[in-house]
DNA sequence: CTGTTAGCGCTTTCAT
DNA sequence: ATGAAAGCGCTAACAG
């Protein structure tokens, strides 16, 4: 490859460069015999554009930065898996990052992304870093949050409540005679939709006049299975006629179930369970666990869809008016509660 | 942002555009003073230098691809953060694309991220097609091959032989009595790994003299946990006498097993289950999965090793010799089997 | 330690 | 339909 250049293919079709240009771009005005001699040469010296090159003549980088809390979490890579499937349509290629719920890193990732000037930028949750907002601030580039519906959006939001989440499955646990129920979630503030949830847990219980106290923090997030079962254990040490126990998650979930079928608790006869994000394991397992499902791939098909909106506007000089999305979460009742 | 450039930087300064350059980078040789001052000025304005002009004038693009079958599943996804460590203190980004199990969705990505002049490309498995292998040929790029142990490697590999993977799991289940192994995998020759534990199934269980056609293929890979509930269905309905169960994944195994517990079979009183992978619900599950463990961020990390070393090797001018490294596996025995 | 010059490979613009 | 010229923002190489 190396010394292969548009310059190079120009000269073996004896053409200019810009000829050449064209040749590769479906819509400019070449002649058929001119297109088919230049694409002939291309295929037989294995020529491939340098992006790098285009990215520089026509500040246009092609690509969209996507930030995700965790990309081992099958929530978050459907999510991903949503926004290729409708950048990859458009020719956009994602700068794909991991901020393993860390808001510094996210900044971290940020300040290295803008680096590669992302036409728009893909954020989950709506809380980051004043490092964050100063720096989307001044790059002035189009701004994605997903995962939750900020009170305050840096441009537009593809998500839904987290809040309302929670407070729905409490609900859902209430009607179905539960009245002692507990919340196992992460420690941390760093993953704000878990906090969002077990906010609405205690807006939900107190309002019911049900005990809103009964929360066991269990460590950094995301909150594995392992740690799920373990704070099955604090649960039980501290509030032995806990009724219900809702999880930040299906992992945690999935966790304080096996360690019920471990210790030969009865669910839901003794306890109910119920989880968030209807992952594989919830559907799968025995008993199934009632959860509250989202259409995660659609959030990052919407997140992205509003990202190549923005990114046109912008490149048509028209301004674009940032919207918000709600994605509707529903409550999946299965055998756990 | 936008206008401002390093000769804005400069000017500000008082100084020339590439004492700017030189100030950014923390090896070049700048006094303290203009430093600072530059960095000063650099923070006010909040200049980002534009990667695409310094990739274009270096030729050096700073990225690394990476492609992996899927990023909903935890080993692949701990594989990526293994690359995601090594690669991030080398100053290196991630170019990640998810192929899907698919030999030509591998081939048009990695026809697109060659445009971007990745330095070096690290593939999962050893088989591709020949388009991908044309590709990569004239493209003149190290290559890794990760996850498996190719006869005929492109470039450097770290990884381990799925087949005697495979073959392992049948000695064990065989040590441990069970005369009637069956083994559910996925459908199509995309998931060459898994085909490879099967090949490995098949070989053992000749070797050991026991019946080594009770192959069900479950679908298309990757195979999910209610197709491996569906395929303990058919693996029973032809094969009743069945005493163990070897899954190409611990998802594919834990669905058997959830399948099992619906059934009132008893596990592994009756049949003993085996997955591959040692995932989460494998640890976590009762009973627990008996399992193989690989490191699967070792592998990444590994990866991302060879491929900065094949990488500063050209960048010196040197050859680089590529190498494969063997990752080891083990049999972790649970409670199934 | 700092500045100058040249050029990376492509596209935009204008001319033909 | 095609070509020529200019330049995108940065850094390598050399000069001082």
């Amino acid at each position: 490859m190396g010394a292969v250049t548009m310059h190079t293919v120009a000269r073996m079709a004896g053409v200019s460069a810009m000829t050449v240009s064209r040749a590769l771009k479906s819509d400019a005005a070449v002649s058929k015999e001119t297109r088919d001699r230049v694409l002939e040469i291309v295929r037989q010296v294995g020529y491939v554009p340098d992006a790098s090159a285009r990215v520089f003549a026509t500040r246009r980088s092609g690509f969209v930065a996507a930030l995700v809390p965790s990309l081992n979490n099958s929530n978050f890579a459907d999510t991903v898996h949503g926004m290729s499937e409708v950048l990859d349509v458009a020719g956009v290629q994602m700068l794909l990052g991991d901020t393993e719920y860390s808001l510094s890193r996210e900044e971290d990732l940020i300040r290295a992304f803008l680096q590669r000037r992302p036409e728009a930028i893909i954020l989950t949750g709506g809380v980051h870093s004043e490092g964050t907002r100063d720096l989307l601030a001044s790059a002035d580039v189009p701004i994605v949050e997903t995962w939750d519906l900020p009170e305050h959006p840096l441009g537009d939001v593809v998500g839904f409540s987290n809040k309302e989440a929670g407070a729905a499955m409490v609900r859902y646990l209430h009607e179905r005679g539960r009245r002692r129920i507990g919340f196992i979630g992460g420690k941390t503030s760093f993953d704000t939709r878990g906090a969002e949830r077990r906010a609405g847990f205690k807006r939900a219980t107190r309002s019911l006049r049900l005990p809103s106290d009964r929360v066991i923090l269990a460590g950094k997030p995301p909150v594995t299975m392992a740690q799920g079962a373990e704070a099955l254990e604090a649960m039980l040490s501290r509030w032995p006629d806990v009724d219900a126990i809702m999880c930040v998650s299906d992992l945690s979930a999935f966790g304080v179930l096996a360690e019920c079928q471990r210790r030969g608790i009865d669910v839901p006869g003794r306890i109910a369970i119920a989880g968030f994000g209807d992952f594989d394991v919830a559907r799968c397992c025995h008993p199934r666990l009632t959860t509250i499902a989202v259409d995660c791939t659609a959030i990052g098909r919407s997140a992205a869809e509003a990202a190549l909106a923005a990114l046109d506007a912008r490149n048509k000089g028209e301004t674009h008016k940032p919207q918000t999305v709600a994605i509707p979460f529903r409550v999946v009742a299965r055998e756990t509660a």
